[in-house]
DNA sequence: TCCATAGATAGCTATTTAACGATGTGACTA
DNA sequence: TAGTCACATCGTTAAATAGCTATCTATGGA
């Protein structure tokens, strides 16, 4: 077939919010005081939100969470902090935005 | 987990995008008459592309190219038109359109 | 009526993905 | 310094996906 036009990345990126539980990820961290108000160690809509509340809100294993939280980060779509013993996710809307650009003008 | 507000079917349309030979497909479509000249039994722009063509333009297996077609068919995104011995594919730009405006204001 | 053509469907295989439990690592804590 | 906590990584298994060949169905032409 002709050489294809899409990078490597779009596809990858395409491929990560194909996912019920990742979109769920990316929807609850667009206002994480509302979702995560239990974490007391820092500011969620600051610094993100760390790995624990995450899992406990999905009800999966810890491991099957972090995999998700990768593939996110990967993609670009969410950034890690860590402090201390906690990893502290949040989302990239820059990366986030230029998606949806590319995706608009390219679909 | 909570309860997903991801509707199925927007979980089916994201996937049908994660493949770099479904949005070729797509892209390809935008303009049938630059990509599918070739087609004589119809206007392409109008009735759509008939698989053979597309087939040939992807170089890979008759029903490989009919299974991608059918993911785009099922997520709304293409739809069909039997003429005769052929079926033509065209996009279907109004749920292309509706997507695109379900991920922007849900991403 | 018979054959060819267009496309869909079925069946198989290889690969990828998503889940899990077990274990490793690094950082606080008693 | 021993233990615990947070998270990542590893290894396995089951299911989903993508490709192929073979075959079926429907239409059109000789």
């Amino acid at each position: 077939m002709d050489s294809l036009n899409l990078p490597e990345y779009r596809e990858e990126q395409a491929k990560a919010l194909a996912s019920a539980v990742r979109m769920q990820i990316l929807q609850w961290l667009k206002t994480p005081g509302a979702h995560f108000s239990e974490q007391t160690t820092g500011d969620p809509v600051r610094i993100g939100v760390c790995v624990t509340l995450i899992t406990a809100r999905l009800g999966m294993s810890q491991p099957t969470v972090s995999r998700h939280l990768e593939l996110l980060k990967r993609a670009g779509f969410l950034s890690v902090q860590r402090i201390g013993k906690w990893s502290y996710y949040r989302r990239n809307e820059k990366a986030l935005k230029e998606y949806r650009r590319w995706l608009g003008e390219t679909l």
